[in-house]
DNA sequence: GTTCTAGAAC
DNA sequence: GTTCTAGAAC
């Protein structure tokens, strides 16, 4: 690693082969490029235009196939480049780039924003709102979603009763109009800890043939006791008058991978996600 | 929530 | 060598 100073900026810089030693003077410009692109970035689309001129071939990227599961799976990238410029502008009106987890525009607070999309909406009424899961990990994955801004199930008491009952309506509902409803079967419950801020219901089918479902974390928050059905909830509900999560919880998350309809364990996700093609209805 | 990647596992 | 996971960063 070297240092060098010029013009009063400080430059580190590995060294990876000695004889491939820049002077000090294009230690400088790189790294007047490296920082004139983070500026940008950081202001999001407004300096739409290449200001090299040849589309950042200058800049390193990562090189990767145009995959069908990546495609299916990954957020356009308008919509990513909105959510940055939202989230920039947000940091700009409060004066200070914030890390708050509450902050507006942090990645927790995308299902408000999704929620709000006409565009996501596929069924709104006056209590809730139904939209597509951006990642889902089954054939069919809906969320239901208060209008009402509530966190978490942490913060249900009774006088939520009747408006938790209509998320399971409405979730019903959306099974019913379902075209596979006959083929496949369904789940309704919640997850025990959410890493996304606002209430939500999901509606997901039984197979879990999505290219998003890739992980043990993923399977295990709707194949073990992490998913709590909207039964339950509700009967948690009615009797306490508030909903409780089992210590531990988040430990489940961690269990072996095991089919959700035969209980055979498998060692990875890939074996696990190729048996599941056996339970496919024909 | 996702993406990315180091390093474990094979 | 490749595949896969786990954890950091966002």
């Amino acid at each position: 690693m070297i240092k060098c100073q010029f013009a009063g900026l400080s430059v580190r810089r590995p060294i990876i082969n000695p004889f491939d030693c820049l002077t000090y003077r294009q230690l400088f410009w790189v790294e007047v490029q490296r920082r004139l692109l983070k500026t940008e970035n950081a202001l999001g689309s407004k300096f739409k235009e290449d200001p090299i001129g040849d589309h950042g071939a200058r800049t390193k990227r990562r090189l990767q196939p145009a995959s069908e599961d990546k495609e299916r799976c990954r957020e356009a990238p308008s919509v990513k480049a909105a959510k940055q410029t939202e989230k920039v502008s947000e940091s700009i009106k409060h004066g200070e780039a914030t890390k708050s987890s509450e902050s507006f525009g942090h990645w927790n607070q995308g299902l408000k924003t999704s929620m709000q999309d006409s565009k996501m909406q596929v069924y709104k009424d006056d209590k809730v709102v139904v939209i597509k899961d951006k990642y889902p990990k089954a054939r069919y994955h809906w969320l239901v979603l208060p209008w009402q801004t509530i966190s978490s199930l942490k913060v249900l008491r009774e006088e939520h009763c009747a408006l938790v009952k209509h998320m399971q309506q409405v979730a019903d509902q959306m099974v019913q109009q379902c075209p596979d409803a006959s083929s496949l079967r369904f789940r309704t419950g919640y997850h025990a800890i959410p890493s996304m801020s606002q209430v939500h219901l999901h509606v997901i089918s039984q197979d879990f043939d999505s290219p998003c479902l890739k992980n043990k974390k993923h399977w295990n928050s709707f194949t073990t006791d992490y998913f709590m059905e909207s039964h339950d909830v509700i009967q948690m509900l009615e009797t306490n008058g508030r909903v409780t999560v089992k210590e531990g919880s988040s430990e489940l998350l961690k269990l072996p991978l095991r089919c959700h309809v035969c209980r055979k364990e498998f060692p990875t996700i890939p074996a696990l996600k190729e048996h599941l093609k056996s339970h496919l209805p024909s």
